[in-house]
DNA sequence: GCCCAGGGGGCTC
DNA sequence: GAGCCCCATGGG
């Protein structure tokens, strides 16, 4: 059925055959949906690692709390995240998400998560620093709706397997997930964080282990059947 | 010392 | 809408 070329690629089977070799990763990391929203704009441009130091230093600083945040100065939210790369643009960045609930909903973000996928999605994107995926992200992880998220892994992965070209869209590639499998939260939830952990290993551009690549292994092993 | 990373904004044409 | 620059640390 399935064939090197990845045309016809069952996107089930690859999901089974990653969570197999890789086991559940228990996406997302974060203890409360405020923490879920402050890493999902940390993480741009930049691995976990950074973004795991700088909500350690936030939340030693007190500053892991939508209000706490709202009250501080951007200078101290600057100190604590300067391990994630563009700390100044972030530390905006996390102030216009925390102005836009305390501003819309009193400060209650719950509120604002329980609003329709769509309309959370159209809302989110009008905040300044965040741009499709961050508000994917958002929508899938802490809101806890189905929408599919993809990123620059999910791009390179599978335009290594002929799959998608390298000027796909993130619409393009989103529709791509979506109109193949059901919205699911916990299905997208692990498809995307292992996608996630598949190219952190062997995808990186400098050192490509395209060989090792359990996608690649997966479609190879499919084309032989 | 050099290169580049799980993105997004702002500008130009 | 595509193409390009800016942001500005830390790890390999």
């Amino acid at each position: 059925m399935n064939s090197s070329s990845g045309k016809h690629l069952n996107l089930m089977d690859l999901y089974e055959s990653m969570l197999k070799s890789f086991g559940s990763r228990g996406w997302w990391p974060g203890e409360t949906k405020f923490e879920i929203c402050v890493g999902a704009i940390l993480t741009q441009s930049v691995s976990w690692k950074n973004v795991a130091k700088a909500i350690t230093n936030l939340k030693n600083a007190g500053l892991l709390d939508l209000h706490a945040m709202y009250e501080s100065p951007q200078e101290e939210i600057e100190k604590c995240i300067v391990p994630t790369l563009y700390f100044r643009m972030k530390a905006r960045k996390l102030k216009a998400f925390v102005n836009h609930v305390v501003k819309n909903y009193n400060g209650n973000l719950q509120l604002m998560l329980e609003k329709p996928l769509q309309e959370l999605r159209e809302e989110l994107l009008g905040i300044y620093g965040i741009g499709q995926e961050t508000a994917d992200s958002i929508v899938l992880y802490a809101a806890e709706k189905p929408i599919f998220v993809v990123d620059a892994y999910t791009k390179r992965i599978f335009s290594r397997i002929g799959l998608f070209s390298e000027a796909i869209t993130y619409n393009q590639m989103q529709e791509y997930f979506m109109s193949r499998l059901k919205p699911d939260v916990p299905l997208y939830n692990e498809y995307h964080a292992l996608i996630v952990g598949v190219g952190n290993r062997f995808c990186s551009n400098k050192n490509p282990k395209c060989l090792e690549c359990p996608v690649v292994t997966f479609c190879k092993f499919d084309a032989n059947n």
